[in-house]
DNA sequence: CTCCTAAATAGTATCTATTATCAATTGCTA
DNA sequence: TAGCAATTGATAATAGATACTATTTAGGAG
């Protein structure tokens, strides 16, 4: 959490209570939240953060690398701190982004894209589909 | 292009021309077409046509397979008939999406996901970065 | 071929997620 | 502690997509 905000001022940013707030939220969840589901909980904490505060910081905070974006294909963005490179099993289900150890960018896939000339700048790899938990409860008739 | 008319009728939905017309433009095209490219496209052969109508079928032909739908992370989504299960290297500078030919759910990426007893339901795997071409113009300096 | 009905359409209003704007406030550096 | 750029809150604006509704139409039954 130190850590963290010592992260935002060696980028040359300021140290707010807002960001302190939007920081202490995040890492007190276990995974991705929505902005809107962020914006309900900072607010718990200090009522008059607006919305626009809330995406301004998790914009920036994704820039520099402390948050991790999540972009499910339906719905809004969601986000959590960013704990080292890494992908999910995104549950359609209950939400939760069940991290998966491994990441397809590594081996031979990587050798061809290398090979094709082309310089990859970041990539992107995300399953959906259920949990466990969840299987039962959503599967089709 | 008359098998995708068939495949409309096969899964019960009517041969309008509008539909027509939107495969038409599908056809016609090599690379990913946002439904704003695609509306223009359309409107050039028969303005009268919908933007509605565009999203609505673009939507349909996605359900049924008939086109796949790329979400870059930023801007509207991309729709090309499907040419079957791809990968892409989207391009940042000139937004080329290049196929590549591998995928990564295959092997043991996969067999480590369905041991863990997750119920896999799709997944994206995307790459972004610069094309040869655009390698020397995006350079940072 | 003509009639009928459910499906599809055009045009527009609406929605959701996000960003822009801007005056007022506030960290931080000197 | 003074000053100024960075940040904020509140809200308007935007982009992309969907919902709505009256009207039209595709395509099967007769």
């Amino acid at each position: 959490m130190t850590g963290l905000l010592n992260e935002l001022s060696a980028h040359g940013y300021k140290i707010t209570p807002q960001r302190r707030i939007i920081l202490q939220v995040l890492s007190e969840s276990c995974r991705h939240l929505s902005v809107e589901e962020i914006g309900d909980k900072v607010k718990q904490i200090e009522p008059g953060i607006s919305v626009a505060t809330v995406y301004r910081n998790l914009n920036l905070l994704a820039e520099i690398g402390i948050v991790s974006r999540l972009d499910l294909h339906e719905g809004p963005a969601r986000y959590e701190l960013n704990q080292g490179h890494d992908h999910h099993l995104v549950c359609l289900g209950c939400g939760h982004a069940i991290k998966l150890g491994v990441c397809p960018m590594q081996g031979e896939i990587k050798k061809i894209i290398e090979e094709s000339g082309f310089e990859v700048n970041s990539h992107h790899f995300e399953v959906t589909g259920y949990c466990q938990e969840c299987q039962t409860r959503h599967r089709k008739p």
